[in-house]
DNA sequence: GCCATCGTCAACCGGTTGGTTGAATAAATT
DNA sequence: AATTTATTCAACCAACCGGTTGACGATGGC
């Protein structure tokens, strides 16, 4: 059943280290916009280079930490690097956020978030139960 | 119909700046285990800063780091700082990885995503489509 | 063989980060 | 009033980041 997913379960605390170089890769616009490029399809350091007004080598560094996070693959043909999106470490992150989903959904949207706001300043509050 | 939610949509691109420090507060292990501590419930300072061999000082930067992406509320209750989660940033990021999700679902999950890539290597590929 | 092209590498630079220490502020306790 | 407790602030440090420049290696076209 499970499938792919199944390796998502308990991987979430455990691959802390991955973590790490995936959101320091993915907090940085010009390497986003990278990855939005390369879901296009595949994509040469030049051609991923090309959108800004930097050089191939700060290009190439760029290019570099998204490949050692994991979140591309480069496939050197002739004289090209040509890069491929690896949606692994994505879904990583994805599933690392999902933990908190329920803050944001279930009755702790909109209205109420701003609600609970003004309601935690008052005594109501017992404790928040330990983790 | 789409509710909160609907916030999401076309907020991508444009809250770019919110990504940089959001992604970023998120690449470090200390600040992802105190948000995960702030998901059992407000925590003092002294509280998020004691799991950690670190000094106050330097939790009390690590906490302004998430204060300042938006990812927590303070409340200052006496000489007690109150933090409190705000998930909004969370759902951003989250909404920001799921644009890559068909790239770990539908069909290149697992198995074969390792087929795709023996393939690549081989000239059938035409071209990717452009973004 | 020659030259242009694609990309990396090494060195450097200013700014930021994560950590420390020590002093300062402010509130609760005595 | 004196002291303890909770937290920040300022200064400092080594390490890292994103960028540049210039040299280098390798491939492909002529």
């Amino acid at each position: 059943m499970a499938g792919a997913l199944s390796i998502f379960n308990n991987m979430v605390e455990y691959e802390a280290p991955q973590l790490n170089t995936v959101f320091h890769a993915l907090g940085d616009a010009t390497r986003r916009r990278m990855l939005r490029d390369l879901a296009g399809g595949e994509r040469t350091v030049g051609q991923l280079a090309e959108p800004f007004s930097i050089t191939l080598a700060a290009a190439s560094k760029h290019i570099k930490v998204l490949e050692v996070a994991g979140l591309i693959r480069r496939e050197v043909r002739g004289r090209l690097h040509v890069c491929r999106l690896d949606p692994g470490p994505l879904a990583t992150a994805h599933e690392w956020l999902s933990v908190y989903e329920r803050f944001w959904t279930s009755r702790l949207d909109g209205l109420e978030r701003l609600l609970r706001e003004e309601d935690a300043a008052k005594p109501s509050h017992p404790k928040g139960d330990d983790q």
